[in-house]
DNA sequence: AATTTTATGTTATTTTTTTAACAAAACTTG
DNA sequence: CAAGTTTTGTTAAAAAAATAACATAAAATT
């Protein structure tokens, strides 16, 4: 019976959601608290209690009843799920104003994810440090990939490059992206691929404000018919 | 009969894809094409040409049999659904590197979504513009906001304010709020709430760069075995 | 000691989302 | 012009995700 990948087979959902509960298992521990509810971390995630028992019942963890859940052991059972034993590199690639932010965002959040490089193809940042990290050009990609082993790219350059960026970073072996770029990229499919668009996002909640509005300009429009 | 909330029932989902559909097009459009194949969309997006043709169905566009969409039409179609009439307006509340990058990135991109105004408290930064945009304080957040009708917040204030600040634009009668906070803000239903956290998304492509190396371990156990 | 309350863990159900199946129409080709 | 191909639009099925239902046990209360 499969044992090391038992956990590829949990939802993606619940994937996200570890990495969030943990975040604030995080918090709680830095608070002095020892142990959780479900209904407390369902609450700091606005979700439900049943959405997190569930979720670490698919992890196998168990509580203690009318306890809860012991948040130093939860956190080290859900980093031995979501962390790599010997930690992922990370490069960000594009260092510019997103790359930069980014760059200095994630830096020393997470001990077994690092952003180790940057890359970039302007003079102007090739050579130079950012938050102690070093911008290479992007023509020393494969020998700083392979050197350094890095694993996973960020990506943060111009739309207009996306897909030629890509391209290398998949010859140079980076074995996933997550590309911020609003283009689209073509990867094969053993490298995994995460996009967000802001633009997109924004528009979510700029549509779901206007259907609110709709919904109470319809509303006063019946207590005047009323 | 309804007409005029009938979008309110559209998928999640599909409302995403809209937005998406909308900006590939729009692409499109620039390089002189009129018409589209559901599978050249389906092809830019990474998707099933099924499911955009089960999405513009949802939407009640047609587009003309073997000769695809009209680019425009479909353009405009989305735009009618997704972008309010009189467009609106949002504020960038935390000028930090994040807010900064943001707003340089949105300024200009949606004609019915513009971010028309800055919210700060470091007094290096109130009063100064960005993109040709004014940071005001928060001190000035109700008047602001009312002021200049603005629906729409992007938090990216430092998490250890983000439920204080949260509190302050629900106040002020903002309707939608798009945090990029790691701290997961609770706002009262009728408000519209996003949230995006980055360290989430990068540690999901680090448990698939993971387990697909697993896997890959594991494959070669058995040719070894074999 | 019996009863009530509070939480967990699991199975069942519902909802949401994606994918498949296929009929109908328009064009192409032999 | 008949047969084949391509592409849409829609209904049906499958898969994924969220929610509900509930049995169980520990602690608190009566
Ligand atoms: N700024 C934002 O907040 C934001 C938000 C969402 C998405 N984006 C997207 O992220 C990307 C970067 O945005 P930005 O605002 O940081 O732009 P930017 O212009 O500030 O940065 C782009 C950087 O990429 C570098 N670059 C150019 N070509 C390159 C190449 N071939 N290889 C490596 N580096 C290259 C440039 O020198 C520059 O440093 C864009 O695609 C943008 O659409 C930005
Ligand atoms: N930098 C990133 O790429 C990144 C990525 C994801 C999430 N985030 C999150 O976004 C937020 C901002 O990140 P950043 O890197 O821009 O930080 P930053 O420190 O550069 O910017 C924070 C800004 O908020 C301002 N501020 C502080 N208190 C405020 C208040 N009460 N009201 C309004 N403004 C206030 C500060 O003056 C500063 O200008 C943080 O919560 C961070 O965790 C950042």
């Amino acid at each position: 019976m499969k044992v090391k990948n038992y956990y590829k087979n949990l939802p993606h959902k619940t994937i996200e959601r570890l990495s969030q509960y943990r975040r604030a298992l995080l918090i709680c521990l830095e608070n002095g608290k020892t142990h959780i509810f479900s209904h407390e971390i369902a609450s700091i995630q606005h979700i439900t209690p049943v959405q997190v028992r569930r979720d670490l019942m698919l992890i196998g963890y168990s509580g203690t009843l009318r306890k809860g859940y012991n948040i130093q052991d939860l956190i080290d059972v859900i980093s031995n799920i979501i962390d790599d034993e010997a930690g992922i590199k990370a490069a960000v690639v594009g260092m510019g104003n997103l790359g930069r932010a980014l760059l200095k965002y994630i830096r020393g959040k997470r001990h077994k994810l690092e952003v180790v490089v940057g890359f970039d193809t302007s003079e102007d940042k090739i050579g130079k440090q950012y938050n102690g990290i070093t911008c290479y050009s992007l023509d020393d990609l494969d020998r700083v990939v392979k050197e350094k082993d890095i694993k996973l790219a960020i990506l943060t350059v111009p739309a207009a490059y996306s897909n030629d960026v890509a391209d290398k970073l998949v010859k140079a072996g980076i074995k996933g992206i997550l590309n911020y770029t609003p283009k689209p990229i073509r990867v094969p499919d053993e490298v995994y691929l995460e996009e967000y668009d802001m633009i997109t996002t924004l528009e979510k909640v700029a549509f779901y404000i206007k259907m609110h509005q709709e919904e109470e300009e319809e509303e006063q429009q019946h207590s005047h018919d009323a």
